[in-house]
RNA sequence: GCGGUCGUGGCGAAGUGGUUAACGCACCGGAUUGUGGUUCCGGCAUACGUGGGUUCGAUCCCCACCGGUCGCCCCA
């Protein structure tokens, strides 16, 4: 039996760099004071195709959609906003006191894709949403936790890469623009961007394929087609990114692929060695519009998502070590099964007092026990065997120094705490 | 979904149309009786992705499928 495709095991050894990376990201979350939100990991389909739109390739080929023994039917989120707005309706949280309402989630997403490395079809999203504020210093926040989330662990080969989609005004005119410039080289185009032209003329510009076309130079910019406000607010958001001293880059031809994104839209890539086709760490922008969309009142919001696989692999490409995988605390080894049955006991003693420590279960020789401490880093090793236990005492060596001490059974958790503490 | 490439024991990695498929690491045991990372000796392992086909015979040849990987599409 093997898992499923594109899905992956994570064993001892690999999750304790996810648990240090998520825990990093929530310490994160607190300092900018968004808190937790877990919603399902299924929803209605419906969900999706009213949220992320009809027109996404997500929507289209990528969802894991399946009816229920009820005959509802289903979908493994193919991302968090959605969800995290209809929660945001559902439970009426914009009539709270404290407004804007600032969230966080981190959990698995499913798409299906053809899997390769830092694409799956299980991966693990984090993310945040600020709903109930349209002012451009939230945008700026949002940004500026994204790109934390990769400074607080170290990493320095980032690029953070912006662009406004304007306001719906703004889109509109600007798909007309668009559609009007690209369709009489219609048949020059590729197939993907003739599709495109109909469906998501924006995604024209981002296409590889089509990219020396000389329409493509000329071809009009979202930005031209910014309306006064949605130009300043684009303006606004860049002066915010500039007080934090957060370096940026303008791409006219960012384009996010999901529907609901208006006004700021931004992407962080990486630029490190060794990062193959897929550079993208993270993206998100603004979404105002959409918790109308969900049944709800009018509610600015903007929120980013990030990848954990990606952010990983990241850290691996900078050659970044997480400080995981430190050593235990203490391993008990027994010799005789008199000192079995104490060493349990004590054993059981030790870790109720909150100290770390494993002992042998598989009846070896001390000498393969003391490599088992070894082998588990472990600070000390207590040695019980007949003699020890004649006399109530136990022989403790501090496997850094080699120095051994006999301490009596009685005072053993005191002794051990103590030396753990760094105390004498 | 499309194209390239790959698939040998826990990991890495040789190899051949034909008796018991190298080796390294890891693991386990031993090197005078109760003490760890080195060394030496010995041992272990459901190994040729799966299913067909060609052949007297296939791990090695052919096909399909599955899976990994790279690129495209798209994205996180």
């Amino acid at each position: 039996m093997k898992a499923p495709r594109g899905t992956q095991d994570i064993l001892p050894g690999t999750s304790e760099k996810w648990q240090y990376v998520e825990s990093a990201l929530i310490e994160l979350c607190k300092k900018y004071n968004y808190r937790e939100i877990r919603t399902p990991v299924f929803e209605h389909t419906e969900l999706f195709q009213r949220g992320v739109g009809d027109t996404t390739d997500i929507v289209q080929k990528e969802m894991y959609t399946f009816e229920d023994r009820g005959g509802r039917s289903l979908t493994l989120r193919p991302e968090g906003t959605a969800s995290v707005v209809r929660s945001f309706v559902e439970h009426k949280v914009f009539g709270q006191p404290m407004q804007p309402t600032k969230l966080f989630y981190i959990g698995p997403m499913f798409r299906y894709e053809r899997p390769q490395q830092g694409r799956m079809r299980q991966f693990y999203q984090f993310g945040i949403e600020a709903l109930g504020s349209a002012d451009p210093a939230i945008d700026a926040e949002v940004m500026a936790l994204a790109m934390a989330s990769y400074q607080e662990l170290g990493l320095k080969s980032l690029k953070l890469v912006i662009n406004s989609l304007g306001d719906s005004e703004s889109r509109k005119q600007h798909r007309e623009a668009l559609i009007k410039h690209f369709d009489p080289h219609r048949e020059e185009l590729c197939e993907d961007c003739q599709v495109r032209l109909d469906k998501n003329p924006l995604r024209v510009l981002d296409c590889k394929k089509d990219r020396e076309h000389p329409a493509m130079k000329t071809a009009p910019s979202v930005l031209d087609y910014l309306n006064e406000e949605s130009k300043e607010y684009f303006e606004q958001v860049k002066s915010y990114l500039d007080a934090m001293e957060i370096p940026y880059v303008v791409d006219k031809n960012l384009v996010r692929g999901l529907d609901y994104y208006n006004h700021t839209a931004f992407e962080i890539m990486s630029d490190a060695e060794g990062f193959g086709a897929i550079t993208t760490l993270s993206g998100g922008g603004r979404y105002n519009g959409l918790v109308e969309d969900m049944g709800g009142p009018e509610t600015p919001g903007i929120g980013f998502a990030l990848s954990i696989e990606r952010l990983l692999m990241a850290l691996e490409a900078e050659g970044i070590e997480l400080p995981v995988n430190e050593g235990i605390d203490c391993y008990f080894v027994a010799l005789g099964d008199q000192a079995e049955k104490e060493a349990v006991r004590l054993t059981y003693q030790l870790r109720k007092a909150g100290v770390q420590v494993d002992k042998d279960y598989l009846g070896r020789k001390i000498k393969s026990q003391f490599k088992s401490a070894d082998r588990l880093e472990a600070k000390y090793v207590i040695v019980l065997g007949e003699n020890e236990l004649e006399a109530g005492q136990a022989n403790v060596k501090s496997m850094e120094t080699g120095e051994q001490q006999e301490v009596s059974l009685a005072d053993l958790v005191t002794y051990l705490k103590n030396k753990l503490a760094g105390g004498k």
